[in-house]
DNA sequence: TTCTATACTTCCCTTAAGGAAACCATGGCG
DNA sequence: CGCCATGGTTTCCTTAAGGGAAGTATAGAA
Protein backbone atom coordinates (compact mmCIF):
# COMPACT_ATOMS: atom_id res chain seq x y z
CA UNK A 1 0.00 0.00 0.00
CA UNK A 2 2.89 2.29 0.71
CA UNK A 3 5.93 3.08 -1.31
CA UNK A 4 8.01 -0.03 -0.02
CA UNK A 5 5.22 -2.52 -1.27
CA UNK A 6 5.98 -1.70 -4.63
CA UNK A 7 7.98 -5.00 -4.95
CA UNK A 8 5.97 -7.25 -2.74
CA UNK A 9 8.10 -10.65 -2.80
CA UNK A 10 11.66 -9.87 -2.83
CA UNK A 11 11.31 -13.19 -4.98
CA UNK A 12 15.50 -13.59 -3.85
CA UNK A 13 17.51 -13.74 -1.37
CA UNK A 14 20.69 -12.20 -1.88
CA UNK A 15 22.25 -15.72 -0.86
CA UNK A 16 19.81 -17.20 -3.38
CA UNK A 17 20.59 -14.93 -6.04
CA UNK A 18 24.54 -16.12 -5.84
CA UNK A 19 22.98 -19.65 -5.93
CA UNK A 20 20.86 -19.28 -9.04
CA UNK A 21 24.12 -17.14 -9.71
CA UNK A 22 26.19 -20.18 -9.36
CA UNK A 23 23.94 -22.89 -10.62
CA UNK A 24 23.79 -20.97 -13.80
CA UNK A 25 27.45 -21.07 -14.03
CA UNK A 26 27.88 -24.41 -13.36
CA UNK A 27 25.56 -25.07 -15.79
CA UNK A 28 27.08 -22.55 -18.86
CA UNK A 29 28.19 -24.85 -21.82
CA UNK A 30 31.46 -25.03 -20.83
CA UNK A 31 32.82 -24.47 -17.59
CA UNK A 32 31.41 -28.24 -16.21
CA UNK A 33 33.74 -29.74 -19.17
CA UNK A 34 36.08 -27.41 -18.09
CA UNK A 35 35.92 -28.38 -15.10
CA UNK A 36 35.44 -32.15 -15.92
CA UNK A 37 38.85 -31.68 -18.03
CA UNK A 38 40.98 -30.71 -14.91
CA UNK A 39 40.27 -33.45 -12.63
CA UNK A 40 42.76 -35.54 -11.26
CA UNK A 41 45.67 -33.34 -13.55
CA UNK A 42 47.76 -30.59 -12.87
CA UNK A 43 49.36 -27.65 -15.22
CA UNK A 44 47.06 -28.09 -18.56
CA UNK A 45 48.14 -25.72 -20.51
CA UNK A 46 45.44 -24.17 -23.02
CA UNK A 47 46.03 -25.90 -25.87
CA UNK A 48 45.75 -29.31 -24.07
CA UNK A 49 42.58 -27.85 -22.42
CA UNK A 50 40.95 -26.76 -25.44
CA UNK A 51 41.91 -30.31 -26.97
CA UNK A 52 40.43 -32.01 -24.06
CA UNK A 53 37.33 -30.05 -24.02
CA UNK A 54 36.19 -30.18 -27.66
CA UNK A 55 35.04 -27.73 -30.12
CA UNK A 56 35.54 -24.63 -27.87
CA UNK A 57 36.02 -21.51 -29.33
CA UNK A 58 39.40 -19.73 -27.96
CA UNK A 59 36.79 -16.86 -26.71
CA UNK A 60 35.05 -18.60 -25.12
CA UNK A 61 37.58 -21.12 -23.31
CA UNK A 62 39.38 -17.71 -22.24
CA UNK A 63 36.09 -16.26 -20.60
CA UNK A 64 35.38 -19.71 -19.09
CA UNK A 65 39.14 -19.84 -17.44
CA UNK A 66 38.98 -16.13 -16.06
CA UNK A 67 35.32 -16.69 -14.94
CA UNK A 68 36.69 -20.27 -13.13
CA UNK A 69 40.15 -18.62 -12.22
CA UNK A 70 38.08 -15.18 -10.45
CA UNK A 71 35.74 -17.56 -8.19
CA UNK A 72 38.76 -19.47 -7.28
CA UNK A 73 37.86 -22.81 -8.94
CA UNK A 74 41.27 -22.60 -10.46
CA UNK A 75 44.80 -21.52 -10.61
CA UNK A 76 46.48 -19.81 -13.48
CA UNK A 77 50.22 -19.67 -13.90
CA UNK A 78 52.08 -18.07 -16.75
CA UNK A 79 55.31 -18.80 -17.43
CA UNK A 80 57.30 -16.12 -19.00
CA UNK A 81 58.68 -17.55 -21.93
CA UNK A 82 59.31 -17.19 -25.62
CA UNK A 83 56.13 -19.59 -26.61
CA UNK A 84 53.96 -18.18 -24.05
CA UNK A 85 53.25 -21.55 -21.73
CA UNK A 86 50.09 -20.97 -18.86
CA UNK A 87 48.63 -23.98 -17.07
CA UNK A 88 45.69 -24.14 -15.09
CA UNK A 89 45.32 -26.56 -12.37
CA UNK A 90 42.12 -27.28 -10.15
CA UNK A 91 42.24 -25.61 -6.51
CA UNK A 92 40.86 -27.57 -3.38
CA UNK A 93 37.60 -25.75 -3.86
CA UNK A 94 37.12 -26.40 -7.75
CA UNK A 95 37.99 -30.10 -6.68
CA UNK A 96 35.67 -30.28 -4.20
CA UNK A 97 32.93 -28.71 -7.13
CA UNK A 98 33.67 -31.18 -8.97
CA UNK A 99 32.80 -34.23 -6.66
CA UNK A 100 29.93 -31.91 -5.75
CA UNK A 101 28.90 -32.16 -9.50
CA UNK A 102 29.49 -35.57 -9.85
CA UNK A 103 26.18 -36.52 -8.43
CA UNK A 104 24.58 -34.92 -10.95
CA UNK A 105 26.31 -36.63 -13.71
CA UNK A 106 25.50 -39.70 -11.96
CA UNK A 107 22.27 -39.07 -11.98
CA UNK A 108 21.85 -37.92 -15.50
CA UNK A 109 24.33 -40.84 -16.38
CA UNK A 110 21.94 -43.29 -14.63
CA UNK A 111 18.47 -41.74 -16.05
CA UNK A 112 19.53 -41.05 -19.90
CA UNK A 113 17.19 -44.05 -20.49
CA UNK A 114 14.12 -42.63 -18.56
CA UNK A 115 14.50 -39.21 -20.12
CA UNK A 116 15.04 -40.42 -23.85
CA UNK A 117 12.08 -42.67 -23.33
CA UNK A 118 9.52 -40.38 -22.15
CA UNK A 119 10.86 -38.15 -24.77
CA UNK A 120 10.09 -40.63 -27.47
CA UNK A 121 6.46 -41.11 -25.91
CA UNK A 122 5.95 -37.07 -25.95
CA UNK A 123 6.77 -36.88 -29.18
CA UNK A 124 4.80 -39.72 -30.92
CA UNK A 125 2.46 -38.84 -32.77
CA UNK A 126 -0.80 -38.52 -30.92
CA UNK A 127 -2.01 -42.10 -31.44
CA UNK A 128 -5.69 -41.84 -33.68
CA UNK B 1 43.34 -40.00 -43.86
CA UNK B 2 40.19 -41.31 -45.37
CA UNK B 3 36.79 -39.95 -45.82
CA UNK B 4 35.85 -40.71 -42.45
CA UNK B 5 38.76 -39.35 -41.03
CA UNK B 6 37.51 -35.87 -42.01
CA UNK B 7 36.23 -35.46 -38.10
CA UNK B 8 38.90 -36.97 -36.41
CA UNK B 9 37.83 -36.07 -32.70
CA UNK B 10 33.82 -37.09 -32.31
CA UNK B 11 34.43 -34.58 -29.25
CA UNK B 12 31.46 -36.02 -27.61
CA UNK B 13 29.78 -39.64 -27.47
CA UNK B 14 25.76 -39.62 -27.78
CA UNK B 15 25.74 -40.09 -24.25
CA UNK B 16 27.58 -37.29 -23.18
CA UNK B 17 25.78 -35.43 -25.95
CA UNK B 18 22.79 -35.88 -23.57
CA UNK B 19 24.92 -35.25 -20.06
CA UNK B 20 25.56 -31.87 -21.86
CA UNK B 21 22.44 -30.61 -22.72
CA UNK B 22 20.57 -32.35 -19.21
CA UNK B 23 23.08 -30.73 -17.59
CA UNK B 24 22.52 -27.29 -19.43
CA UNK B 25 18.64 -28.18 -19.09
CA UNK B 26 19.21 -28.42 -15.43
CA UNK B 27 20.63 -24.81 -14.97
CA UNK B 28 18.74 -22.72 -17.12
CA UNK B 29 17.45 -20.05 -15.60
CA UNK B 30 14.22 -21.87 -14.10
CA UNK B 31 14.34 -25.09 -14.51
CA UNK B 32 15.67 -25.96 -10.91
CA UNK B 33 13.61 -23.03 -9.55
CA UNK B 34 10.44 -25.06 -10.51
CA UNK B 35 11.84 -28.16 -9.06
CA UNK B 36 12.56 -26.71 -6.42
CA UNK B 37 9.03 -25.04 -5.90
CA UNK B 38 7.99 -28.46 -6.45
CA UNK B 39 9.20 -30.36 -3.89
CA UNK B 40 6.89 -32.03 -1.52
CA UNK B 41 4.43 -30.82 -2.56
CA UNK B 42 1.44 -32.44 -4.93
CA UNK B 43 -0.79 -30.93 -7.20
CA UNK B 44 0.18 -27.42 -7.70
CA UNK B 45 -1.69 -25.26 -10.06
CA UNK B 46 0.12 -22.61 -12.76
CA UNK B 47 -0.50 -19.78 -10.81
CA UNK B 48 0.62 -20.99 -7.59
CA UNK B 49 3.98 -22.26 -9.21
CA UNK B 50 4.39 -19.04 -10.94
CA UNK B 51 3.95 -17.21 -7.50
CA UNK B 52 6.80 -19.67 -5.64
CA UNK B 53 8.96 -19.51 -9.13
CA UNK B 54 9.52 -16.02 -8.80
CA UNK B 55 9.39 -13.45 -11.61
CA UNK B 56 8.94 -15.54 -14.66
CA UNK B 57 7.38 -14.94 -17.49
CA UNK B 58 3.95 -16.62 -18.24
CA UNK B 59 5.76 -17.98 -21.74
CA UNK B 60 8.58 -19.06 -19.72
CA UNK B 61 7.42 -21.21 -17.11
CA UNK B 62 4.98 -22.70 -19.74
CA UNK B 63 7.95 -23.72 -21.85
CA UNK B 64 10.06 -25.10 -19.09
CA UNK B 65 7.23 -26.73 -17.46
CA UNK B 66 6.60 -28.70 -21.30
CA UNK B 67 10.43 -29.24 -21.24
CA UNK B 68 9.71 -31.31 -17.68
CA UNK B 69 7.34 -32.72 -18.90
CA UNK B 70 8.92 -34.29 -22.01
CA UNK B 71 11.60 -35.48 -20.02
CA UNK B 72 9.37 -37.22 -17.84
CA UNK B 73 10.37 -35.11 -15.09
CA UNK B 74 6.75 -33.34 -13.96
CA UNK B 75 3.29 -34.99 -14.85
CA UNK B 76 0.70 -32.41 -15.79
CA UNK B 77 -3.25 -33.03 -15.34
CA UNK B 78 -5.43 -30.65 -16.72
CA UNK B 79 -9.27 -30.49 -15.44
CA UNK B 80 -11.99 -29.66 -17.55
CA UNK B 81 -13.37 -26.86 -15.66
CA UNK B 82 -14.32 -23.75 -16.52
CA UNK B 83 -11.72 -21.08 -15.18
CA UNK B 84 -9.18 -24.20 -16.61
CA UNK B 85 -7.22 -26.15 -13.61
CA UNK B 86 -3.64 -27.41 -14.32
CA UNK B 87 -1.62 -29.07 -11.70
CA UNK B 88 1.78 -29.87 -11.72
CA UNK B 89 3.51 -32.49 -9.44
CA UNK B 90 7.15 -33.87 -9.69
CA UNK B 91 7.37 -37.90 -10.78
CA UNK B 92 9.46 -40.28 -9.12
CA UNK B 93 12.24 -39.42 -11.43
CA UNK B 94 11.92 -35.52 -11.17
CA UNK B 95 11.92 -36.44 -7.40
CA UNK B 96 15.56 -37.77 -7.93
CA UNK B 97 16.66 -35.24 -9.87
CA UNK B 98 15.54 -32.70 -7.37
CA UNK B 99 17.51 -35.10 -4.79
CA UNK B 100 21.03 -35.03 -6.78
CA UNK B 101 20.90 -31.64 -7.40
CA UNK B 102 20.45 -30.71 -3.75
CA UNK B 103 24.56 -32.11 -3.58
CA UNK B 104 25.54 -28.97 -5.90
CA UNK B 105 23.30 -26.74 -4.12
CA UNK B 106 24.64 -28.03 -0.69
CA UNK B 107 27.76 -27.11 -2.35
CA UNK B 108 27.03 -23.74 -2.95
CA UNK B 109 25.64 -23.32 0.33
CA UNK B 110 28.73 -24.64 1.82
CA UNK B 111 31.34 -22.18 -0.54
CA UNK B 112 29.29 -18.68 -1.10
CA UNK B 113 31.69 -17.21 0.80
CA UNK B 114 34.73 -18.76 -0.47
CA UNK B 115 33.95 -17.40 -3.92
CA UNK B 116 33.25 -14.47 -2.95
CA UNK B 117 36.34 -13.91 -1.07
CA UNK B 118 38.06 -15.07 -4.45
CA UNK B 119 35.85 -12.82 -6.48
CA UNK B 120 36.50 -9.76 -4.22
CA UNK B 121 40.25 -10.04 -4.20
CA UNK B 122 40.33 -11.05 -7.99
CA UNK B 123 38.39 -7.56 -8.57
CA UNK B 124 40.30 -5.58 -6.43
CA UNK B 125 42.19 -3.17 -7.71
CA UNK B 126 45.91 -4.14 -8.55
CA UNK B 127 48.21 -2.99 -5.33
CA UNK B 128 50.67 -0.75 -6.14
C1' DT C 1 -25.27 -11.12 -24.01
C1' DT C 2 -21.39 -9.79 -21.78
C1' DC C 3 -18.03 -10.55 -18.29
C1' DT C 4 -14.76 -13.33 -15.65
C1' DA C 5 -10.74 -16.35 -14.44
C1' DT C 6 -7.20 -19.54 -15.92
C1' DA C 7 -3.84 -21.37 -18.69
C1' DC C 8 -2.02 -20.93 -22.54
C1' DT C 9 -0.23 -19.22 -27.44
C1' DT C 10 1.50 -15.91 -30.66
C1' DC C 11 3.77 -11.86 -32.24
C1' DC C 12 7.13 -8.44 -31.85
C1' DC C 13 11.08 -6.47 -30.15
C1' DT C 14 15.42 -5.97 -27.58
C1' DT C 15 19.29 -7.89 -25.67
C1' DA C 16 22.74 -11.36 -25.01
C1' DA C 17 25.44 -15.35 -26.33
C1' DG C 18 28.77 -16.97 -28.95
C1' DG C 19 31.36 -18.19 -33.28
C1' DA C 20 34.87 -16.70 -37.01
C1' DA C 21 38.52 -14.46 -38.15
C1' DA C 22 41.81 -11.03 -37.73
C1' DC C 23 45.02 -8.87 -34.91
C1' DC C 24 48.87 -8.58 -31.18
C1' DA C 25 53.14 -9.63 -28.35
C1' DT C 26 57.07 -12.44 -27.59
C1' DG C 27 61.98 -14.06 -28.72
C1' DG C 28 64.67 -17.44 -30.99
C1' DC C 29 65.75 -19.47 -35.47
C1' DG C 30 67.04 -19.68 -40.25
C1' DC D 1 64.61 -9.64 -41.92
C1' DG D 2 60.70 -12.61 -42.04
C1' DC D 3 58.66 -16.45 -39.66
C1' DC D 4 57.20 -19.56 -36.18
C1' DA D 5 54.13 -21.00 -32.09
C1' DT D 6 51.29 -19.80 -28.09
C1' DG D 7 47.85 -17.55 -25.64
C1' DG D 8 45.33 -13.97 -25.87
C1' DT D 9 42.22 -9.79 -27.30
C1' DT D 10 39.16 -7.42 -30.40
C1' DT D 11 35.80 -6.69 -34.04
C1' DC D 12 32.01 -8.10 -36.58
C1' DC D 13 28.11 -10.72 -37.38
C1' DT D 14 24.41 -14.13 -36.74
C1' DT D 15 21.52 -16.53 -33.88
C1' DA D 16 19.02 -17.40 -29.71
C1' DA D 17 16.93 -16.15 -25.37
C1' DG D 18 13.46 -14.11 -23.30
C1' DG D 19 10.25 -10.36 -21.90
C1' DG D 20 5.73 -7.73 -22.80
C1' DA D 21 1.48 -7.44 -24.46
C1' DA D 22 -2.24 -9.03 -26.86
C1' DG D 23 -5.05 -12.83 -28.39
C1' DT D 24 -7.66 -17.53 -27.56
C1' DA D 25 -10.77 -20.95 -25.50
C1' DT D 26 -13.95 -22.22 -21.96
C1' DA D 27 -18.61 -22.37 -19.16
C1' DG D 28 -20.95 -20.42 -15.87
C1' DA D 29 -22.45 -16.24 -13.43
C1' DA D 30 -24.84 -11.90 -13.75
Amino acid sequence: MAVHDVKPRPVVSKKDALVREMLERVADKWTLLVIDALEGKRDVRFSRLREAVGDVSQKMLTKTLRQLERDGLISRRVHAEVPPRVEYTLTPLGDSLGAAVCGMWKWVDAHVEDVERSRRKYDAPAQR
